[in-house]
DNA sequence: AGAATAGTGTCTTTTAGACAGTATGGG
DNA sequence: CCCATACTGTCTAAAAGACACTATTCT
């Protein structure tokens, strides 16, 4: 920024997703095998550098998503997590990754990735507890994204990402479930996500299980945070502090 | 990524910081107007060039911090905003921009820049609201920052940033009353307050008002989340969306 | 005593939590 | 009729909101 003959430095610049689906009633990530040093063989995020330098970041996230995951901007969340640019975190030199967190509703099977050996949905228990050993600084960003999926379900309609464009309120349910590892009383889920307004709305038909009384079908309403929040059950496993 | 010849792009790395502060009851933010170009003579968010390319991006946001704002990482908290990487957004070329946010208690005036011509302190509604025009997209961060602000106020302890380390509960329900821009009836915010495990705990002495029964001190307690969360009122100013 | 700010108590309304019964489909 | 799932009520406990009074310091 001053004229004394220094020049900023410049790095490289990547593009990391945590893709967020439920299947079985868990929640996954997708992640993609290595093909190439550093961490060959290990896996990984899908990403990858900038394409050139005047792509949009949000454009390349949705470039990756594409060509990685095979899942076009339809239905699926996306947004900014964070940056992670430590020094050291890529042995090939500067590399300042920016993390995107997608949410996508269950999908059909097929992920075909380009400059990935194989691609595959992994259970985040497995990975948050060390589980799969991840390259890079991966598996903390996909902590965080856990973290902000979790979050964000009580302030936001988050929930009906998990989704397709219609479900029940049962679907809704399990999708809490599932992300805050919790049991919710159903009865109390069908009041509270009703009275809360402009969080889903009710569309016509219903739908035909194969067994048991059809279900009425909701859509994601307009207000996209949530007044009041939805409340998460108290954890158990919460940490204490000293006091001085 | 792959071995065809083609190498990766490289970008320009920025700091920048929304810092964030109470005087006379309204909430400010640092402004610095630049001295060179471009936008030479608008003001701008304090923040620079990666010093050099071992850098960590923290310790970057901590050295501006003490350059431009005079500012010791001590009593200020930081924490990452986001990403800022729109390909037109910066003239001298594409300039990825990691913005932080600080919340720093009053202090005493002096803010010295070192390649700025003159630091102030400017109300953010003006900035918000258009009055003040900004370099960049510098108006959007400044944006970003406050909403994040004003929501983390809620399930966070944050507005014990904006407070020294001692303070009392009146200053306490300025600095909601502040960033929210609400009243808060003082007797339903000292129940609250003082229910919320963790918040905030109570120190020996008192503080001696000019005028006045002096008030009890409180510092920052264990817990950063706030379960219950502090609940906002609910702003008639809100946007209600159509019906399909 | 009076002014000014700190702190406590009570009542009411709303919301969360626990729990049981009825409804509607397919064999 | 039985099974499985969808939905509706009711009671209770806790929290939020509204409001009034007492307490402590200084001049």
């Amino acid at each position: 920024m001053n004229d004394d003959g220094w020049v900023p430095p410049q790095v490289l610049l990547a593009v990391d997703l945590v893709i967020l689906t439920l299947r079985e009633s868990r929640m996954h990530v997708l992640l993609v095998e290595r093909g190439v040093e550093p961490f060959r063989g290990v896996r990984a995020l899908p990403g990858g550098f900038l394409g050139h330098v005047d792509e949009d970041l949000l454009d390349a996230a949705h470039r990756e998503l594409a060509e990685e995951a095979g899942l076009t901007a339809d239905h699926v969340h996306l947004e900014q997590l964070g940056v992670y640019g430590a020094p050291g975190r890529d042995p090939r030199g500067r590399v300042v990754s920016v993390a995107y967190l997608a949410i996508a509703p269950r999908l059909p099977e097929p992920v075909a990735g380009t400059d990935a050996l194989e691609a595959g949905w992994t259970p985040v228990d497995a990975v948050l507890s060390g589980g799969e050993r991840l390259a890079f600084d991966h598996r903390r960003i996909v902590s965080d994204g856990v973290e902000r999926a979790r979050s964000k379900l009580e302030s936001t309609a988050l929930a009906t990402a998990f989704c397709g464009p219609l479900f029940t309120i049962a679907e809704l349910q399990g999708v809490y479930e599932a992300v805050w590892s919790v049991r919710l009383d159903p009865r109390n889920f069908y009041r509270k996500v009703q009275s809360v307004d402009g969080f889903i709305e009710p569309v016509g038909p219903r739908r035909k299980p194969e067994v048991g009384r059809p279900a009425r079908l909701f859509r994601a309403g307009a207000h996209k945070t949530l007044r009041p929040p939805m409340t998460r059950p108290v954890d158990s496993t919460d940490e204490k502090a000293v006091e001085a």
